[in-house]
DNA sequence: CTGTTAGCGCATTCAA
DNA sequence: TTGAATGCGCTAACAG
């Protein structure tokens, strides 16, 4: 094609000047009906749209807000599906503010950093940071609005988006107890057990379930911590550790994802959910009440926690977050059919 | 903070004209090493970032990229994790490149083509439109780089990426044939079938299925067309049609979703898979290899799907696309555990 | 090798 | 109510 319309050629276009097309354009100061309607006939028929790098450079904004997801490789987005769902929710909300989105994938912090600065971010979702290792100072540094969200930061002036995880874990250990189960594992990632703060959603399913335990008159027994990873494949490899350790009768996996290669673990080794192991998960995936048996778990709404983070988000930037700067989002736990009463028994 | 660091003040730190700063940033023009180092160094300690809104502006260029995705409802984005991986590996080609990718939810068409002149694109990624609604002519009028996935348009001069999905259909059928199977159902969507050409990525599964009909000498029968939902609740009910079909010894799903879905709808009817029915699914989700039984499938790579689309938006921008302007990547039958030899006689 | 200058398209004073 | 003029921060052409 040519040249694109702008402003200039409207004016001419409308035999006004380019100060009243712009009027017309945002609906500011006064312009009167019959020019209005000549203007507005061709901006219509030109097919204008006005150029946003150049209004933004103008009102030093970009109505851009920054998704920035953790990266395993420098570079290189980590492979989660979830992230969809965050996205297409916050999407949904930034949208209708004027807001788009665009993808932070974070590499080396630097990067980061100059990322923002350089497209002049207006706002950013962050997610799951911890303030261990300096990481939320860094975001501090940008100085433009932040939403956190899964990022447990103690800083109480810094917004942020969670669930319930501690009760989350809370209520899943308590319904594996009041089943009569005793020896609960616990499914919890690829990590150190002295390194469990620096994944604070991990960290607070896993204190839920040792206020369970503890409610309950338990004792913590740190050798249940099944320490594979968080994925498919690390929770069908847990099926052997659950075959060293008969005395152990359920399994309280972190998500879903692990729990599903459990589940698969465990009948590939000939024994049976939820009669001989019972099973809980987290996350409720769009396939978890379709697996055989279905499968018992806490559920979140990911799509839900993308829209409240972007409002909180335009709450900040309007300076009006007076009221609560952290959201936590309610869990539920949906019993199903991978948990049954205990019977050691069976396997013993 | 305060205010945003710029050329201007670099230069004035380093005692040179911004000129020669921009050129600096830039690698371009002559500098000698001594102003150069001076420069660097007001750089590095100012900590400025060139702001892009305005060298843009200048270039009449943005350096975004649109991945452009359905929405059922106006303006909301359609349900579905598999854009996740096509981001994904659209990002990390695009991030190579110097280039962000930007979310741009298709609700109503015209909305579409302001964002893109408004945000200044320089590129899009359209994924799964189809020229029977002039969808593709609408983005040609836009006139600026487009790749089509999943799109199946004739106009041999755009570029597209897609997987062989006809090959895939193929496969799958063959190898049910090839079992001794020969009442094979296709669980393809809630759609009509008189409207299958405008879901093209189906159409092509479908006629592979028929090409292996055909080839193994066996007639078309249109009521062997499970028309639900491509969703796991579509795939649920899909075990109800089958019930009222004991002539049917085997199911291919045209998403492993819906695979799933009906897995679980086969065995609360109390069958058996692949004993009593033969399942194959498209796609291999993440989990599809750990369900019990493990699912039959066709396998595409959408990460590969997205980082190709990038990479061919990059030679089209750079006006070298003379190669090949459609990719084809390849699928792969995954055989696993939902199908086994026909026993027609097992439901009668 | 380095500095001066003129816009990119727009929003926004301030005059008329 | 409308228009002329200024500058946002940057690049690129041209001068020195």
């Amino acid at each position: 094609m040519k040249h694109d319309v702008i402003l200039h050629d409207v004016a001419k276009a409308a035999n006004v000047s380019i100060a009243t097309v712009s009027n017309v354009v945002n609906g500011k100061g006064r312009v009167s009906k019959t020019t209005m309607k000549r203007v507005q006939q061709a901006i219509e028929q030109l097919g204008y749209a006005p150029n946003l790098l150049a209004r933004h450079l103008k009102t030093n904004q970009s109505r851009l807000i920054g998704l920035v997801v953790q990266t395993t490789k420098p570079g290189r987005i980590q492979d989660n599906p979830f992230y969809w769902d965050l996205l297409a929710g916050a999407e949904e909300i930034a949208r209708d503010h004027g807001f788009h989105m665009i993808l932070v994938s974070m590499g080396m912090p630097e990067e980061t950093l100059d990322f923002v600065k350089q497209r002049q971010l207006d706002g950013l979702l962050v997610v799951g940071i911890t303030d261990h290792r300096g990481e939320d100072a860094l975001f501090r540094t940008l100085d433009i609005p932040c939403v956190y969200i899964d990022s447990y930061l103690n800083d109480p002036r810094l917004c942020q988006v969670c669930v319930d995880d501690q009760y989350g874990g809370y209520a899943a250990t308590k319904h594996l107890l009041a089943l009569g189960h005793r020896r609960i594992a616990l499914l919890i990632g690829d990590i150190p057990m002295d390194q469990l703060h620096r994944y604070a959603v991990l960290q607070q399913r896993w204190f839920g379930y040792r206020k369970a335990l503890d409610e309950a008159g338990l004792p913590y027994d740190p050798g249940l911590m099944i320490r594979l990873p968080t994925s498919v494949q690390g929770g069908y490899h847990a099926a052997a550790w659950l075959a060293s350790h008969n005395d152990v009768s359920a399994i309280f996996s972190m998500s879903d994802i692990a729990a599903l290669g459990l589940m698969k673990g465990i009948k590939d080794m000939g024994w049976r959910v939820p009669e001989q192991v019972s099973l809980v998960g987290f996350d409720n995936l769009f396939m978890s009440g379709y697996t055989l048996p279905a499968l018992t778990t806490v559920s979140q709404n990911i799509v839900q926690k993308g829209r409240v983070a972007v409002k909180l988000l335009m709450e900040l930037m309007d300076n009006k977050c007076s009221t609560s700067r952290k959201v936590v989002l309610p869990v539920e736990l949906l019993v199903r059919d991978t948990t049954t009463k205990a019977h050691l028994t069976d396997r013993q």
